[in-house]
DNA sequence: ATAGTAGTTATCTAATCGGTTAATTAACCG
DNA sequence: CGGTTAATTAACCGATTAGATAACTACTAT
């Protein structure tokens, strides 16, 4: 894998994976605790979490014949901000919606005067 | 593919197509144009558009034997949300960071005193 | 030493991915 | 019509992925 924005949106790709993460936001946990709600194999669990950890957002401690999981979400945080430069984007495209409806509006005279919703701050 | 966020985190963890978006944030643009700064061929990127596409990234035009493309940031928004769960992870990384520098300090009294950066708002 | 528990590694399979080149569709132009 | 431009589809390839089962490692407990 080339470059760490890529490891970590692939390593979030997974729903298996976000519900990995989601769980560990609740504390540690061993990779038994981890795997008992799935419907999988322990091995396929196990190769999730080398994911996760390749991609740095977990570690693994040692205790005894337990690898105690913990979340690392510092990788995150680049994920966060590459999509933060799109929220105008996300925000801005009800106004185009508007704009389009408006445009239509002008050729044919029509009922919906203020479909503007969601007027941003 | 199963649900919506595993599509846009999918279609997301490749540098090429996170290009693609960058590229497509400042305008539309034809297939041509998208292609023009990348060393793969045009069906390689026209590949990497129908992936945007299918998670709704993109959508597409036509005009003659053009199919220009828009960008369609809305499914960043739940990409957002999800992620945004974790900010507190991320943002305690630094407290444990401090926690950890104030131990060193203490055992060896140091400058940086204030090593939080980047406080949220 | 033996058995049990926690987890990883090995091996395999089917599917998907990212790329290629060649062929095809679609629209324009003269 | 024939030719050019824009883009997609088809067919293929090698690498990776998500899963399974089986075998192994590592530690605990008796």
């Amino acid at each position: 894998m080339p470059d760490r924005l890529s490891e970590t949106f692939s390593a979030l790709a997974d729903p298996t994976r976000r519900a990995l993460l989601a769980r560990l936001a609740t504390g540690e946990a061993t990779v038994g605790e981890l795997a008992e709600p799935f419907a999988m194999s322990l091995p396929a669990v196990s190769k999730h979490l080398k994911v996760l950890e390749r991609a740095r957002l977990i570690s693994r401690g040692r205790e005894a014949q337990w690898r105690p999981c913990r979340l690392d979400a510092a990788p995150l945080r680049g994920a966060a901000d590459w999509i933060e430069d799109y929220r105008q984007f996300w925000e801005e495209s009800f106004d185009r919606l508007d704009d389009y409806l408006a445009g239509i509006k002008s050729k044919r005279p029509r009922r919906h005067k203020n479909a503007r919703k969601r007027q941003r701050s």
